[in-house]
Formats: C-alpha cells, structure tokens, sequence
DNA sequence: TCGTCATATGAAAGCGCTTCCTATGGACAC
DNA sequence: GTGTCCATAGGAAGCGCTTTCATATGACGA
C-alpha cells in the first residue's frame, strides 16, 4: 500500500498524489477528487518513513525526564504532550532513571526528532551543548541555562524567600532544611531564599542532604528529630521528602502544625490531602511543559533564532502543616 | 554526515560500512577498525529515517492513554518506557484527551510505530480491530479484550468482592458506589463485585454516576449526602472520587471512618497520606505497563503469534477511611 | 602451475516519499 | 489560423540507509 498504488487507481503519476493530498502545488479539481477518492477506497496512510527521508524532518519532538514516577513529571508531560501535539508533532519519551547509559541514549532519541526537551537531572551540560552545537533545537527545563539551547524554568527565589519569613512569622527557632543544594541548582535556590527569608529574622536555618523520595524523607527526618535540641521546622526541598518527614514526625508523637512546622514544594495532589494539609510551593507544571513546547517549535520552525529563557512564577501555599492559622 | 561521508573518509564503500556498523556481514577486522574509526571521528549517527526506510520497521512503539494527569497513568507510562527501552524501542506517547479527533490522531501514530498499546477510554474498539487488521500488533491494557489484539488488565473483581465483605463486616448498611458502570467495563466490574460482596449480607447498594476526578466526587458526594436517609458508606470508582468526596462529608461535619465509610480505588500516592488514610485497592501499575511492553514486544518480533490475555491480581488495601481497625 | 572456492568488498537496486524540471494541451491574443 | 503563455501533470532525481548480487582477491588442493 504505498503512493504508487494509489496513482495507478486514480490514473495520475505519484506526483500528483502527493500535491494532492498535501497541498503543495495547484492540482486540477477533478484531479484531486479522483485522487481523495482512490486514497480513501484503498486507506491509504502515507509511510512516515518515507515522508520524513523526503522531507527531513520528523514531525517529532522528544523529551527527557531524570524518571516519570511522581505526579511532578507527569504534569509537564501532560502540558508537553497536548501543545505538542497540537502544533502537529508526535512526542517521544525517554527516562534516563536506572539506565546505564544515558548519553546514549539521549543522542540516539536525537537522531529521529526536531527537536528536544530536556529536564533537570537527566544529561550533563556537556552533551546538551554537543547535541544543540550539531544544530539540534533544545529546551531545558528546570536546569540552567545552557549554550545553544533554549531555557524555561519556574523560579523559587521569591516563594522561598516568603517561605523563610513566614516561617519566622510562626515563631519558630531552630530550621532544618531537607535537600541537596549542590546536587540541584532548583534545589540550591530553594535552600538560598529561605535561608535569605528568615535571615532576615536573625533565623540561620541548617541543610541535610536528602534524595527526592518520600523514604528518605522519613529517614533523614527521623535523625534530625532523635537529637536532643530538635528543629522545630523542616523545610523540604519537596512534597515527597516532607510527607515521608510528618510520617517521622508522628511516628515519634510529634503534631505537625503544633509541635514542629515541616513545609514541601511542589504542590502534588498529596499535599492537600494529607492532614495537617502540607504548606508548599505551587509550581505551574503543566505551564512549564506546555510553554517548552512552543518554545521549542518556534526554534525548530525557524520562527526565531535568538534565544528565548523564561522564568515562572511560583506561589506560596499556606496551609496547615507549617502551624495552625486562625 | 551521511554513511557516504563515513565510507569515503574510511576509503571503503558504503555496504562495508553499514557492515561494520551492525555486523550484519563478516569484514575484515582491518577495515572494521578503519570504518569504527571514521565513524568515531566524524561523530557518524545513522539517520532514523533512512534506517527505518530500508529495514520497514520503526523500532518504535506508541502507547495511547486518555489523559496523563492523574498518578494513575504515570505509573503504567513508566512501567512501559523502562521496558520498551530496554527491549530497544522508542516510546511515542498520545494523550487523546480533550482532541477532537482521537481516532485519527491514533491512525497517525500507527504510522510510526511497529506496535501500539491502547489503554481504556481512549478509542472506541473499531478503531482497534481496524488498525489490528491492518497488521500492526495491539495491546490493550485495562479494557476489554479485541479482536485480533492482545490484552492486560488488573482483575478487579475478588477485589471488590473482598472490599464489599469488609464493608458488610463494619456494619455499614446503607452503601453508594460513585461511578459510571456503563461507561467503563473496569468500574463495571467493580460495581459487580461491590454488590455481590454486599449481597451476601443482604445489603443492597445503589449506584450513582460520577466522573473520575476529585471535584467530581465532591459534587457527587455533597448530593449523596445532603439527603435525611444518608448513605454510611460511599464505595467510590477511583481515589480521586474519594478524595473529593471526603471532603465532601468534612464539610458536613462527619468523621470519615466514623460516622461514615469511604474507599478508593488504584491506591495512589494521596491515598496513603489522606487523614484518615483511604482504604483502596490497590493495582500493579507498573508490572502492568511493563507486561504490555513485553507482550507487545514478543507479537512485533514474530515470538508469538497466538493472542496472549493476561489478568494480574489486585489486592485490598484497608486503612482507616472505612471504618476504625483496632 | 592451474583451477576452485571461500571471503571480503563494491555497485546498485530499492524502501516510499517530495519536488524540481520538463512536457503537454488548451485558452487566448493577434 | 498561428503563436504564446499558463495551468496541469508526469518523469525522474534524491533523501540515507540495507541488502542482494556480482566481482576481485587470495588460499588451497590437485
């Protein structure tokens, strides 16, 4: 079933099939009904393959995540996925979580797509530089800047630093920051404008590294509170590490929101319903993905050239988990 | 950068170089080194598009879902993508959520893809037998089985069996199951073995339609329980319908787990940090994605051509929502 | 020493499409 | 009636690769 077929039935060369059934070129009225109506009788589909050799293009972008568990993700992907395909473009994707070897694997996903999405944690700079210098269009998102490519982000500068100061506003004394500033730059601006946030208030909070799942929230957690002068506030540099932290909370008989205020970021659906209701940070995920996707057709499709770096903004979300409000 | 730019620097043709490259010819160990060391120095990628041309395969498959948000699918996406990948496959996703036309956007996608795993909800069966027809191998994950199609799914009916009996055994005696049987042939079966779980204990549960998301279970909820004969037990399709709904009846003042039971179904992330913590069911989200890659991946290969339907266990999950355990 | 055969390699066809270039025929002006 | 031009359509090249088929080279046995 290939374009060849569909000229023979309609009596037309495959030229014309082609300029019929995409438009590119003037076809007679009669001609192109006679076409259509071959090309619906045999339902023809024209072969990607072969369209996109002729063409060289793909038709497809792709993104990159570090991994697809945690509601996180599947936000941006949500956002990707439905501008993308709006603007016509199919959407490949690629964890790089637990694989041996994700270079490769990136530069192998580059070699049938337009263009790239790449998120923080996934590639070294190094190979995003390479991948955009042999004329890759690439976006990344949630990681800095990078040469060549285009950058969306959502900046916490501003919510941590509220964060910091509401926190003191609640009174409390002695902070423990959950995260690893120098394994994330998103993380570091966290840790910075809280500390930045209660500094203000003569508040000098500490940081514990800690990985972004809800186990080593327990764990870390569990060992800031066996010391004797516990904190009385953890800040968590997500809602997975602070839900896992008001497990070790209850697990030793402490209330949060009473006795220690413990705060995440995100926004995940957990958040809100767990109880005391988690005070985080809200990040416009779908946005995030959503806008990397026209940032990125606009590259691809020649639209632009300079680049482009946008910055989100995220909101502080009080609820109760940081301490009980009227 | 083509393979003739690799064979001229190498001094060789371009057949030794394909050759080289994928082994699929003896040469000599010579000229291998030669053309390994040309392609290493020129940075060679084969282009996609032209290997997929001459070989007629994708080395890619597609996964369609209804929408991405929701922890639900996330979960099967990445069960899925680690498998596919490590099996050498590319993953092209679709959301058919809110498109205008599914259907065609999926027709599309089998263009690029050697095979194709169709989740519930997303296309209606004809769409499947068509494509099926047409050679490209299908899997259908948590819908009923299709003609021509492998299918996996989550068997949901000891389960709800199980959660009817456990209900019956707290005393409930008036039950709401909150979903739509006729909409989907999973909460169909749900809905079954909810009341055949009641039945034996003589309770008669009553079914109202409802969306899968929480404003939804809110709404729904806020109606059930507005009336003076409320029920004390609402069995909900999702657990997001009964996370709305325990807001629902916050809102009224009852105690969930007290004055009134609410369950879930699919035990996602919120369900384990709610207040109380929602008693569900929970399902093999990941293995399910991961069996469909790998069953996909044999009917590709050729492996199996027998149609292959598997059904994977679910399993209860009582926390407190439905009622306090000692 | 010569013929035979295995081995290594290149030329070329073909995968399905797009598009440039060229040819044809009819409409129109003169 | 003849020449010109435009609209339409076909032929063919080319996209980058795989693989078949044919050929050259050298090893080996007679």
């Amino acid at each position: 079933m290939t374009i060849y077929d569909v000229a023979q039935r309609a009596g037309v060369g495959i030229a014309t099939v082609s300029r019929a059934m995409r438009g590119s070129a003037p076809v007679a009225e009669a001609t192109r009904a006679r076409v259509l109506a071959a090309v619906e009788e045999l339902g023809f589909r024209p072969s990607h393959a072969g369209t996109s050799l002729a063409e060289r293009k793909h038709a497809a972008n792709g993104i990159v995540f570090p991994d697809l568990s945690g509601p996180y993700y599947a936000e941006v992907l949500l956002g990707y996925e439905e501008t993308a395909s709006r603007l016509g473009r199919s959407v490949l994707v690629l964890a790089t979580h637990g694989r041996p070897d994700p270079a490769t694997a990136v530069r192998d996903l580059a070699g049938r797509v337009d263009g790239l999405v790449v998120l923080g944690r996934t590639i070294p700079d190094h190979v995003v530089e390479e991948l955009s210098a042999f004329g890759l269009p690439i976006v990344v998102v949630a990681r800095p800047e990078v040469d060549g490519a285009d950058s969306i982000r959502a900046d916490g500068l501003d919510a941590a630093r509220a964060l910091g100061e509401h926190l003191a506003a609640h009174g409390v004394r002695r902070v423990a920051f959950l995260g690893s500033p120098e394994e994330s730059p998103d993380v570091a601006e966290r840790w910075r404008g809280v500390r930045e946030g209660l500094g203000k208030h003569g508040i000098e909070p500490t940081v514990t590294p800690c990985h972004f799942d809800e186990a080593s929230g327990t764990r870390v957690a569990a060992g800031l509170l066996a010391v004797r002068e516990r904190p009385d506030a953890l800040v968590c540099a997500n809602d997975e590490i602070a839900l896992g932290a008001i497990v070790a909370a209850e697990e030793i008989g402490l209330r949060v929101g009473r006795d220690i205020a413990i705060t995440g970021w995100d926004d995940v659906m957990a958040a809100r319903h767990a109880r005391p209701a988690l005070t985080t940070v809200r990040q416009p995920m779908r946005t995030l993905g959503a806008l990397a996707a026209e940032v990125l057709d606009q590259r691809i499709t020649g639209n632009r050239t300079t680049p482009r770096h946008e910055s989100l903004a995220t909101d502080l979300v009080v609820r109760d988990s940081c301490g009980l409000h009227p």
